[in-house]
Formats: structure tokens, C-alpha cells, sequence
DNA sequence: AATAACCATCGTACATTTGCGATATGCAAA
DNA sequence: TTTGCATATCGCAAATGTACGATGGTTATT
């Protein structure tokens, strides 16, 4: 997509809020990090059973997770388990702390 | 789109944390924020000069922002004012805190 | 070897998002 | 009244997201 500013960059701390608001964008996602945070381990199985999504769906959802960084898989055939990336999860939460503690100077705008 | 599982509902806390998410879920619109929560007024000109996007498209990141209930713009012909909504702002906050303050118990999982 | 179980990936269809130029609106100034 | 300014909205094109059935690969079981 063509930008009507030449060269212009968003800066990586924008990019990477971004970037993780993204993977929480959806339900289906949302509900998965749920699951996960509950449970020792966790297989695809599990999380096709607690959504109402087809296998191929929920697969998919899941490799989104996996692309954010969120959470790590561990194949062990026929299953795979899933769990969450605590480092991962650990820097959204502050990379999401940061940003709602912005300082507002506007109390009276609008 | 259809849904293998009939009937089924994502609990209000999960759409509510999805819906916010996306509207964090691009670039522009992190900027956006960023911008009103430094300024005591902001008019949609301003914005315009900040990104790198035509004046037609900054409209519409707003609109959804506004659409999220995160900011509020004032009419003052020709120009429109606009803010940060402090209460949906602090509803966020809590609903995005409630979520990374998940407690892990597979921590030695993967 | 054949079968079954679990899961990722492919191909496809449709919906939504993103972006832009053009146009419309509403007010202020000339 | 005409002009100009700031902004929203429209109409369209391209890109991306969402969902599914079908397929294929890997391992365990028979």
C-alpha cells in the first residue's frame, strides 16, 4: 500500500503494540491464551473442543498466536502441545502497561 | 459466518477485549492516541500532518476510534476538535490488566 | 501392512480492512 | 454571494482476514 508520505517508518515500539493488539483482535485468540493460562498442557484437540470453529480454523488462529510470539509448540506426534511464551507475554504486558500509562493533558477538551 | 457450534456466544469480557484490541491493531491508530494524550486540543489537521497517510484515510482511523468509544470529537465548523474519551480510556486499561494478569500454571510446559 | 488418531497445510470463497481521489457539507471571510 | 478552508463521506481497488472441507504427514495400534 502506497504511503502519501515517502520513507516515512513507524516507529518499532508503535509497530510491536500494534503487532500484539493484532494477535488479540479476535475471540477465537483470546479465548485460546485463556485456555492456555489455565492448564498444565495443552493440545489443539483441547482447544477445538472450546471453540466454535472447525479443526482447520482453530489451527489457523493458532499459528497466528505462534507468529506474535505468544505462544510456543511442541510437537510430539500424533498430538502437539501448546503453551504460552511467558517471556513473550511477559513484554506484551508491559509493552501494553506503558502505553495506557500515558499521561493525559487534555481533562477539559472535550 | 457460520459457526460449527450452534448457538454459541463469546462471553461479553472476550468480545469486549477483542474489539479494543482491534482497535489498537494498526499503527495509525496507536499514533492517534499517542497524539491526543499529549495535547490539550487536537484537530483532525493535525493529525493528518503526523502520519503518513492521506486526509481521507486519517478520517477514517478516527471513525473507528470513535467507533471504539476511546476518543471523542467536538464539531466546531470548520474544524473538529477532538480527545481522548478518559473513561473508556480507564476501562481499557483495567480489561487489558485483568487479561495479562493471568495466573500461569504451565510453567513448564514447552 | 492396514487402520485410526491428531493435526498442519492447501485451496477456495467470502467478508473486512485499508487506502486513495473525488465530492459533499458547513461555516467564515471577502 | 462567491470563495476558501477543514473535514466527513462516498465509491472504488487492492490487500488481508476468516472460515471451511479436503488432503497429507506422522505416529501408535491392530
Amino acid at each position: 500500500m502506497k504511503r502519501s508520505t515517502l520513507n516515512f517508518k513507524y516507529s518499532k515500539e508503535t509497530e510491536e503494540l500494534a503487532k500484539l493488539a493484532k494477535a488479540l483482535s479476535h475471540p477465537a485468540r483470546i479465548i485460546i491464551l485463556k485456555h492456555l493460562s489455565k492448564l498444565d498442557v495443552c493440545y489443539t484437540g483441547d482447544l477445538v473442543d472450546v471453540l466454535p470453529l472447525a479443526q482447520a480454523t482453530v489451527s489457523q488462529h493458532i499459528k497466528e498466536l505462534k507468529n506474535a510470539g505468544l505462544i510456543d509448540g511442541e510437537i510430539n506426534p500424533p498430538k502437539v502441545k501448546y503453551c504460552i511464551n511467558q517471556e513473550k507475554w511477559e513484554e506484551a504486558k508491559k509493552i501494553f502497561e506503558t502505553f495506557f500509562k500515558e499521561d493525559f493533558k487534555n481533562f477539559s477538551c472535550c
